[in-house]
DNA sequence: CGCGGATACTTAGAAGTCTAACGTTTTGAC
DNA sequence: GTCAAAACGTTAGACTTCTAAGTATCCGCG
């Protein structure tokens, strides 16, 4: 999509809205596919708080975790671009980790302004009981829907997700 | 579902687990519905919010301006339940909201324990301008995937909300 | 009537996330 | 080799949201 793209439909949109005169442009909240992103997000994210809550782990610490059992070593700048977090919430996301013995930072000897994030055998050792915990959560949200439909709707999401972050990356 | 069934998948999910041994409990987030719910979410959220920013209005007081927009006279309590927020959150969105001087607050006169929120003059305009905003937003999410595709989604998303919505209220 | 529990809202405090601005180290162009 | 720019991380401060615990008002039962 071209710079130019998100001006020309906000003025397309804004056109429409006007040429409506006192009618109002509508669009009700169930049509809108954001609003059910959010409300489904939240109970999703209130799920699966309240079994990592558990183990005392936050949500906060979750993706930081999660990525590191995928890969460990990773810089600060590596991890937030995996979680798509800023860097000022991963450096408070691995202080507090840090304080509860899940993670050591250490410097890069070749490169002085990295710090290599590794987990401690306590953080790896959560990954038993915390990954069942995430499926789990999978598994309640999808009660009932046949495995096609949930194919089909990871497949729409991706789309959706992509959509979104071209329009960050411009 | 009854009472008893979160334990039990729980207690099926972590006795898989242990059966794998030392071979670890899989689950990457490409495979999780709740990861690519959390990316989509923050991703549509982002596009959202630099929209309303605009108009100086975060998504703090979005969820309320909307409800507002829709049905006006509610109490706390009432947009609390509509936007599933609890309610102290109401409570610094709308302090804030008044700051702003899009909402007033009147004591009922029949019951002095509620507060009635009406928009003001100036929270009733920024309708106009921000409601297409979020459909804008929706469009941009949406660019390219063809309707059909869009109300399933709809569908099955509805769905699992209330799946996860049914466990809060158990 | 009057008081105990329910209802409506508020305050206090913690956590997670962001933007803006800053310090340190490295890199690259001359 | 030097110095400006880039890269990496941090601090400061705002905002949103939550839980827990408080205040004020109302209602119903005796």
């Amino acid at each position: 999509m071209e710079r130019s793209s998100r001006k020309n439909l906000d003025a397309t949109v804004d056109g429409k809205a006007a040429e409506l005169g006192d009618a109002e442009f509508e669009f009700p909240p169930e049509d809108s596919v954001g609003y059910l992103l959010r409300d489904t997000y939240r109970a999703f994210a209130r799920q699966l708080a309240a079994r990592l809550a558990e183990e005392k782990v936050t949500m906060g610490m979750w993706y930081f975790l999660r990525a590191l059992w995928e890969e460990e070593g990773l810089t600060q700048r590596e991890l937030s671009r995996r979680i798509r977090m800023m860097e000022p919430t991963t450096v408070s996301a691995l202080t507090a980790m840090e304080r509860r013995g899940l993670v050591k930072r250490e410097r890069d000897p070749n490169d002085k302004r990295r710090r290599i994030v590794r987990l401690t055998a306590k953080g790896r050792g959560l990954k038993k009981k915390l990954l069942p915990a995430a499926y789990t959560a999978n598994v309640l949200a999808l009660e009932g829907i046949p495995e096609e439909e949930i194919e089909q709707l990871k497949k729409t999401l991706a789309k959706v997700k992509r959509n979104l972050i071209a329009l960050d990356e411009q």
